[in-house]
DNA sequence: ACTGCAAGGTGG
DNA sequence: CACCTTGCAGTC
């Protein structure tokens, strides 16, 4: 572990005798820190620190790592411009650091993410040095194992007993983990170390990450699949490219793309594929054996610290060549990245919404920019901005129209729930299923295929109230109601993760057993699906249910067996799964996410359904899909219904127009917020006196943030929208810096915000 | 992000 | 007046 925080030995004075000031140099060292900028240093010139270099230095009272970010000299070895600080009052460079330099693309990446989103350099270097455990090299792991013969007189305790049938079991395992299998505390083993049961060894080093085989051949293609990669293989090695890959949902995108990736590697570079999820791809890494024989390194946030420090560890030294991971995996030191590619490029997940807010597609695109490299970005739905980006020639464009197989889109329906009601259920509860998406499910069931019911509302119902005072429950912590989860027996608010049980009785009026569910979640959809079709077998997917990749690679394998006939779901079912068996999708409620809400909701509802729908029919059996709407007649149901993409996108484009919104102007959200209103309510204003005025530019706010109070913190919110032309960052800057932050105040910048929440 | 110090409260 | 809880400035 480098030390963050132990006190410094000495106060910066150089290593043993002072070298002469001409031996010295100066240097501008990055530290992590949320600071405005870099902090220079001495060193021995015969150290031969350069930028890039991973330094201790001290800081304060502490000792904190950073990377050399410049040399502070002209090139007459003069001090440049802004190194005014006076050099006596500086302090040396501690140790260099055991670690590769951070390569200069990764430092020009953070240079430039740190002024796009106006984010302090430091917090994105942050992220670059994620893992400062690795910064040193990886200690062999203590294990340890049975002694033989067993020492004489010992007494043998169950727990000791345990241990040591444990240990007689497997190889030598590190003292935690056996201490685990054995079910005892850490002590326990401890203590039959002492009296000489077990000795402790050490681990051989973990096999490095395998090299992918690229020579293997690769699937068999279909024309159009081979074109594209051929279009694919000729853009690595040709400096900066950006590709969108379209391709309708199971036309074979990822086997296309993984021939970029497998030209990169034949180049003897580095090839990173972010994924928007990465915790739900068991699916992708069979896919991605099945063609390099190996598996890829992984890179996302639940992976274990010392699996954590040695991926990047591997990556930074270029023995881990292909990286597959959520956003984060796109600020890896990569010393040789020959390709990006960016997997379901429209999904909203991409989006980073805490401490550096920054949009992991456009970065991707920004990243091979300064690599000189190509990255490709693949949908079934691309987004706005990239087909603009298309359509204005800056993107090239790649396409798989037909589904792989020779399988057929699904057939999509819309049902007008004005017309077709859903019935009252045998019990006296409301439906929620219209009779024809009714009989189309026992139809389905009945042919033995496996069907799917899609409803983005987790838990039992949205909304929960007293049938006596109509009273609703209410978050502490955050504007918003609590919504009941049977599945779990409490309510819960979807925000800041505050539960509670629910109360036998109204709090407002007292009344018992008054609580009245009102809408459906899916929670509801399954109690519904049970009384329909009692022989069914149904399953809920939902983030409550699917808690982690086992959780989901158990459900792909239970649907892929057809252990499974019904799959009631949340979003977490559109993403790119293969289900062979289902024929059948229903979307309950379609309508939402098209009333309202932000610029994109239009957008995402399309993108949502379409995916939802590419779910169906997916092999040789023919999909059919069900909208359930209370506006049938709205473009984007009829797009769907017709299968209109251009419509839709003509549409949309339009409306975007038409607002002066993305991608025709540029937004930026401001988002104050503290734990006392009257307080950000006067920083609002603060900056609100001060909003820059200048034509093409537009300040919106101060108004409450959609959810106005989150976690105890009261929100005021700015939007900003600037013609494209006007330097954007630049103003906001100079804005900003004009207002005094009170501290227990935080300020947020959110450039191109996607979610307004 | 931490850390130390000044400012303001409170308790005996 | 010691002691403690905030606010705020500074870290090369």
């Amino acid at each position: 572990m480098v030390p963050e925080g132990e006190s410094w030995q000495g106060d910066g004075a150089p290593p043993d005798a002072a070298p002469a000031e001409a031996e010295a140099v100066r240097l501008a060292v990055l530290l992590p820190l949320p600071l405005a900028g870099s902090y220079s240093y001495l060193a021995p010139a015969a150290a031969g620190l350069g930028p890039g270099d991973l330094v201790l230095v001290p800081f304060g009272r502490r000792e904190l790592w950073g990377v050399v970010w410049d040399r502070e000299t002209g090139p007459d070895g003069a001090p440049s411009a802004e190194a005014a600080l006076d050099t006596a009052r500086l302090k040396w460079v501690g140790r260099r650091l055991p670690a590769p330099p951070l390569p200069e693309v990764s430092r020009r990446f953070v240079d430039w993410v740190a002024a796009y989103t106006l984010a302090a350099p430091g917090a994105v270097l942050r992220m670059v040095v994620s893992v400062s455990s690795a910064l040193e090299p990886p200690k062999p792991q203590q294990a340890v194992r049975l002694v033989e013969p067993a020492p004489e007189g010992l007494r043998p305790t169950a727990q000791r007993r345990a241990v040591l049938e444990a240990a007689s079991e497997g190889p030598a395992r590190p003292a935690a983990e056996l201490a685990r299998a054995a079910g005892v505390t850490p002590e326990v083993v401890r203590k039959l170390v002492a009296l000489g049961a077990l000795e402790t060894v050490e681990l051989p080093a973990p096999p490095p990450f395998a090299l992918p085989d690229w020579s293997r051949p690769a699937v068999d293609f279909s024309a159009a699949q081979a074109a594209a990669a051929e279009v694919l293989r000729g853009k690595v090695g040709a400096g900066f490219s950006a590709t969108l890959l379209d391709g309708v949902t199971g036309s074979g995108k990822t086997e296309v793309y993984l021939e970029a990736v497998a030209a990169a590697l034949a180049r003897g570079e580095q090839a990173l594929v972010l994924l928007p999820e990465i915790a739900l791809s068991a699916q992708w890494l069979e896919r991605f054996e099945r063609r390099f024989g190996v598996a890829p390194a992984e890179w996302h946030s639940d992976l274990a610290p010392p699996q954590r420090r040695r991926t990047w560890r591997a990556v930074a030294e270029g023995e881990a060549r292909v990286v597959v991971g959520a956003r984060s995996a796109l600020f890896l030191p990569y010393p040789a990245l020959g390709v990006i590619v960016v997997d379901e490029e429209h999904d909203g997940a991409f989006k980073q919404e805490e401490g550096v807010i920054y949009h992991a597609r456009d970065m991707a695109v920004v990243r091979a920019s300064l690599g000189a490299i190509p990255v490709v970005l693949a949908s079934a739905t691309p987004s706005l901005e990239t087909l603009v980006n298309v359509q204005a020639g800056k993107y090239a464009e790649v396409r798989l129209p037909d589904r792989h197989g020779g399988a057929l889109l699904p057939e999509i329906t819309a049902i007008d729930l004005r017309v077709e009601k859903p019935e009252r259920l045998p019990d006296g509860n409301p439906g929620w299923l219209a009779p024809p998406l009714r009989e189309a499910l026992a139809g389905t069931l009945a042919a033995g295929e496996q069907a799917l019911l899609f409803l983005n509302r987790r838990g039992y119902a949205p909304l929960t109230l007293c049938d006596a005072c109509g009273h609703r429950l209410q978050c502490p912590h955050c504007t918003a109601w609590l919504v009941e989860h049977r599945f779990r027996g409490r309510l819960f608010c979807h925000h800041c993760g505050y539960a509670r049980p629910l109360p036998p009785a109204c709090p407002a009026c007292g009344a018992e057993d008054s609580w009245r569910a009102c809408g459906p979640g899916v929670e509801r959809l399954l109690d519904e699906a049970r009384l329909l079709f009692p022989e069914a077998r149904v399953a809920l997917a939902s983030s409550d249910t699917l808690t982690g990749p086992r959780a989901a690679a158990e459900l792909v394998e239970r649907l892929r067996d057809r252990e499974i006939d019904l799959l009631i779901g949340t979003q977490i079912v559109a993403k790119g799964h293969h289900f062979p068996h289902l024929t059948c999708v229903g979307v309950v409620d379609a309508d939402l996410g098209l009333a309202g809400g932000d610029l994109r909701a239009l957008e995402r509802t399309w993108q949502l359904l379409q995916q939802v729908a590419g779910r169906a029919g997916r092999d040789a059996l023919p999909g059919r899909v069900f909208l359930q709407s209370h506006d049938p007649d709205h473009p984007v149901i009829h797009a769907l219904v017709a299968g209109d993409r251009e419509g839709f996108l003509a549409y949309e484009t339009e409306e975007r127009r038409r607002g002066n919104n993305p991608p025709f102007t540029r937004l930026a959200a401001i988002i104050l917020s503290d734990p006392d209103p009257r307080r950000v309510d006067g920083l609002a204003r603060a900056l609100a006196r001060r909003a820059p005025r200048r034509d093409g530019l537009e300040v919106l706010g101060p108004t409450e943030a959609p959810l106005a109070v989150i976690r105890g913190r009261h929100r005021r919110r700015f939007l900003v929208r600037a013609r494209r032309d006007l330097p954007l960052q630049r103003l906001l800057r100079d804005w900003l810096a004009e207002v005094k932050v009170p501290s227990s105040a935080r300020l947020a910048v959110d450039i191109d915000p996607y979610s307004f929440f």
